[in-house]
DNA sequence: CTATATCGATACAGATCAGTATCGTTTTAC
DNA sequence: GTAAAACGATACTGATCTGTATCGATATAG
């Protein structure tokens, strides 16, 4: 494995181990035992936890914005459409063993300070996608495309935290009919 | 100070600092050096941090529906407008100082196993917060008033990640825009 | 081939963690 | 008033935490 390629795979299993266990809740040494990557090597890429914390977050951002704008734009060409598709993105998401809530907004409670860069890094993730949002609403020629994303956002989180806590992927669903209801 | 009052004292305060810090991101020292109460004396009431966590999600999950209750109910006698001006309640949380996200979801994302008693009592709270709303949502005479309360619980979930992520209090008033849209 | 940088493994430092033990004092209960 | 229980204070245990230091092995670059 190249240098690139190991930097990447710690940032990768760390993503993951934090998703089960959160942030605090795991130290140093279990991400090391479970990547095959020695101590010395992570704190040569990072200098700290929590630089390693806002790398992961960077990371899981792009991904997670790259899928949901590819899923939208291979479902329909039309921007409204897209928008009620991200639902179904949330729902594939909710499905997957690998879900344990949204890790943007778990950084954001266990680093419960605006000035602490992880939940600045979370902020980030969750502005860029409403943004996302806004575009779409804009493109859709809806009448007010800030409010309308505002809606659709809502509405995201509130699926995320209730698949999350209550078990129940169907949320994706039931937010979904409540954005119909709402564009139309 | 009696002996009840002690350990309810010791709830508060925990609570407290957990809102601020998180559950794994704060020790038992702190927590008996901000309460002003003996460590032995903490450990005779609660066998465990995690026991302690568990009481004082309890006491959270009373306090916050028997305030939600008693806001929409001195606000209207219509179940229709009670269900609505529980967005208003959300937006006064929001805005005290004390606000710093959803201790349920929290608790629910730091004990990320449906096993662990602590996420056991988060998704408790949030089945009663979803009995409620459908209590509502019944007396309002909705044609379906168990969807009607996942919807509502969808806002409200959403608008407080939002409220505690962006740093938005206004994210209340955006919930209860949609739900007036939604109920009508 | 040789020089240099990165690697894994491991030991270590210093702090903090949850939880227990001890003990003298204070409060409660009868 | 006396016996029992709860109290605060503190020291302690063993584990775990983040981060550093050391060192021999390995990979890379010229």
């Amino acid at each position: 494995m190249k240098r690139a390629e190991k930097k990447d795979h710690l940032v990768d299993i760390a993503g993951a181990i934090f998703d089960r266990c959160g942030y605090n809740g795991v130290g140093i040494d279990r991400i090391i035992a479970e990547s095959g990557i020695a101590k010395t090597t992570l704190y040569r890429h990072f200098r700290t936890k929590d630089d390693l914390i806002v790398a992961v977050l960077e990371k899981k951002d792009q991904a997670f914005r790259d899928a949901m704008r590819a899923y939208a734009e291979a479902r329909s060409g039309d921007p409204a459409e897209q928008l009620l598709a991200t639902f179904d993105f949330l729902e594939d998401w909710f499905r997957d063993a690998a879900f344990f809530g949204c890790p943007f907004m778990s950084a954001s409670s266990e680093f419960n300070d605006p000035e602490h860069p992880v939940f600045q890094g979370a902020r980030a993730h969750k502005q860029l996608v409403i943004d996302y949002f806004e575009e779409l609403a804009r493109a859709a020629g809806l009448a007010d495309p800030e409010f309308a994303a505002a809606e659709i956002n809502l509405l995201h989180e509130g699926a995320t935290a209730v698949a999350h806590i209550m078990r129940d992927p169907g949320a994706a669903r039931t937010a979904k009919a409540a954005a119909a209801c709402l564009l139309a």
